[in-house]
RNA sequence: GGGGCAGUAGCUCAGUUGGAUAGAGCACUUGAUUUCUAAUCCAGUGGUCGGGGGUUCGAAUCCCUCCUGCCCUACCA
């Protein structure tokens, strides 16, 4: 029963061992093994159709003779009833006695971790995301780089990978100069305190629009800046600390977020790693002059052999791509990087392109193993009129404000829903709840939605109880973990050998849904898209709905009992672990 | 000018890389509740998958072309 775990993959092998005995050729035959539509069957293989039109035999009789070798089967016999449908498609409906014996075989995350672990084992991946800039407000845009890059990161460490998380912040550059001025004569001391990147952010823009106004403001801001840039030693001491405040100031969003990180190496921490970057890739011939540039082109590329790399400016100072560079190398020598991830918007993807590429280049150049890179971007989001969102004055909305938003909407509806019920709650738990629901909230919003597209903000629609969103999840957990409540004492023991095999439609579909688990984690991992994981979510807790709403679990049947507590645990397994790797933690009630 | 991404129900979105009669939620029309939490569930209405051509047993998906929107395109990140 082990190796069934994953139940399409199991099938597969099958499959091409009945073709193979069936005289097929394997080196062409692809099985292509995928679930089925309901009305015909649980797991499909269409295999038959592409091989047949290239040998140009009838698919039907070839699936036929497939089929007349996996009934010889027996480790298929057991578990799967088979047919042959329209042109050639063979159908496997899954036996109930089976899909019993698969719900008590693989219980509890434990399980689902040993073989989701095989995925990505021996992998060490940089995760790079969120990416703020010192001194400054995050804003809702920096919201989709952190929770998809956090999701990300659960994600291949449950599949066995060692992540490092690394936050790459702005904290080097142009803004410094300004703002040093506006600190040494206008800060305040308390109002620092209270809030650092509130402070620093009013700072920087009272600098930046003295120096506009006054031209010799803007002579001292570059002779602060200056200052900065050739190390000396008040102006360092004066950096390092508005970094600590901001590193600070950023971390009291993670933690509502439950976001951590591993290191925080911003671009600072490349600046004398860059002088490496120019040589080697002069050396090695990558990169050239161009109008007082230097920059790397790729002649074999339609769109890159005229639109140059730029990691020099004309001025003689680094830019984005030479310090993305120094990063690539960094990642590779210090944390001995397979993998690298970065995560940021799709405005960026001609950018990274090039890093790619030019990477590629100049680790064979150097004789260096290059660490599989994924630019993972994903697209912005709208207000209802379709352009990013903005408050109404203009500006871009911060990331704390839109969470206390979320949460005292959610404060709101829980308070009423309690109500609603007479239900009696405390303070304490209603404040925790309608937390939970909206951080959740907003960042299942994010999550569900395919990354690479844009999509449009809306508070009705995250906040609500009905379709695809984190209440709608965290109701259906609940209701789960009160049918626990309720049982007796005894219930819960030898649930397996209890269990009669699974009969009404709702168990059925709720025990297929669950054993449906494992193809999705693989999709979603492969793809790196939350999306498939919370489609998948969505799924499965509207079949544990619509089982809830039809069979009662605690009836007097023994058997029958048995069988579907087995069910709800199962169900809740997958939805604790599901919503975890998402970072969404569950409620006992709501 | 060149390139990328997108266009699916009135609205917001899925669609497992070419599979069977294109799916959800909202909205609309219905039915179910002294509940293991109805924040739910059952059923129904709603589609020339932007337009047109092509490839084949089979196309929302691949190719060509046109229309529309967003983004990138030398020294911001």
């Amino acid at each position: 029963m082990k190796d069934w775990f994953d139940v399409a993959k199991k099938i597969e092998s099958r499959v091409l061992l009945a073709a193979e005995s069936a005289g097929l050729d394997l080196a062409v035959f692809d099985a292509d093994v995928r679930p089925a539509d309901p009305r015909f069957g649980d797991v499909q293989a269409n295999g038959a159709l592409p091989y047949a039109k290239r040998h140009k035999t009838n698919p039907r009789q070839l699936a036929q003779s497939i089929l007349a070798k996996l009934e010889e089967d027996d480790e298929v016999k057991g578990v799967a009833t088979l047919s042959i449908a329209g042109p050639g498609f063979i159908n496997f409906t899954l036996k109930p006695t089976f899909i019993l014996e698969w719900v008590k075989t693989f219980s509890g995350e434990t399980a689902l971790r040993e073989s989701a672990g095989q995925l990505k084992a021996n992998r060490k991946v940089v995760v790079d995301f969120g990416s703020p800039n010192t001194a400054k407000q995050m804003h809702v845009g920096h919201i989709r780089s952190i929770v998809i890059g956090e999701t990300i990161c659960r994600l291949l460490e449950f599949c066995g990978a060692k992540v490092v998380r690394d936050n790459h912040i702005g904290d080097w550059g142009t803004p410094y100069g300004k703002l040093f001025y506006a600190y040494k004569r206008e800060l305040d001391q308390e109002a620092l305190e209270n809030d650092p990147l509130e402070e620093l952010e009013r700072l920087y823009k009272l600098g930046s629009s003295l120096a506009n106004e006054d031209e010799s403001v803007l002579e001292e801001s570059r002779q602060e800046l200056v200052a900065l840039q050739n190390g000396d030693s008040q102006s360092m001491a004066l950096w390092e600390r508005v970094n600590d405040l901001s590193i600070q100031g950023l971390k009291t969003i993670y933690e509502v977020l439950d976001v951590t990180y591993d290191c925080y190496l911003g671009e600072s921490f490349y600046r004398d790693k860059v002088e490496q970057v120019y040589n080697e890739l002069c050396e090695s011939g990558i990169a050239e002059e161009s109008k007082g540039a230097l920059v790397v082109f790729h002649p074999e590329h339609k769109r890159y052999s005229k639109q140059p790399f730029i990691i020099r400016k004309s001025d003689g100072a680094s830019n984005y791509a030479t310090t993305d560079l120094a990063t690539m190398l960094y990642r590779k020598e210090h944390f001995e990087a397979t993998d690298v991830i970065i995560v940021t918007d799709a405005r960026q993807k001609d950018h990274f392109e090039q890093l790619d590429l030019t990477c590629q280049k100049w680790f064979q150049a150097s004789k260096r193993d290059l660490p599989d890179f994924s630019h993972v971007m994903f697209g912005s989001i709208n207000g209802e009129d379709g352009k990013p969102i903005k408050s109404r004055s203009g500006d871009p909305i911060r990331l704390r404000e839109l969470l206390n938003e979320s949460i005292e909407r959610a404060y709101v509806i829980v308070k009423e829903k309690f109500e609603e019920r007479n239900a009696a709650i405390d303070e304490e738990e209603l404040m925790h709840i309608a937390s939970v629901v909206g951080v959740s909230a907003i960042k299942y919003a994010d999550l569900s939605q395919n990354r690479t597209s844009d999509y449009q903000f809306s508070w009705n629609k995250l906040l609500a109880f009905d379709g695809n969103t984190a209440p709608y999840l965290l109701y259906a957990a609940t209701r789960v973990q009160s049918i626990f409540r309720k049982l007796e004492a005894g219930d819960q023991n030898d649930l397996e050998s209890k269990a009669s095999p699974y009969e009404t439609a709702e168990e059925l579909a709720l025990a297929k849904k669950v054993i449906g688990f494992v193809g999705t984690l693989h999709t979603t991992v492969d793809t790196l898209k939350p999306h498939f994981l919370c489609t998948y979510l969505y799924e499965l807790a509207g079949t544990f709905s619509a089982f809830y709403a039809a069979n009662t679990v605690i009836v007097d049947d023994e058997g029958q009992k048995a069988r579907r507590i087995l069910l709800c645990k199962r169900t809740l397994e997958i939805l604790k672990t599901g919503l975890s790797l998402l970072g969404i933690p569950t409620l006992e009630r709501m």
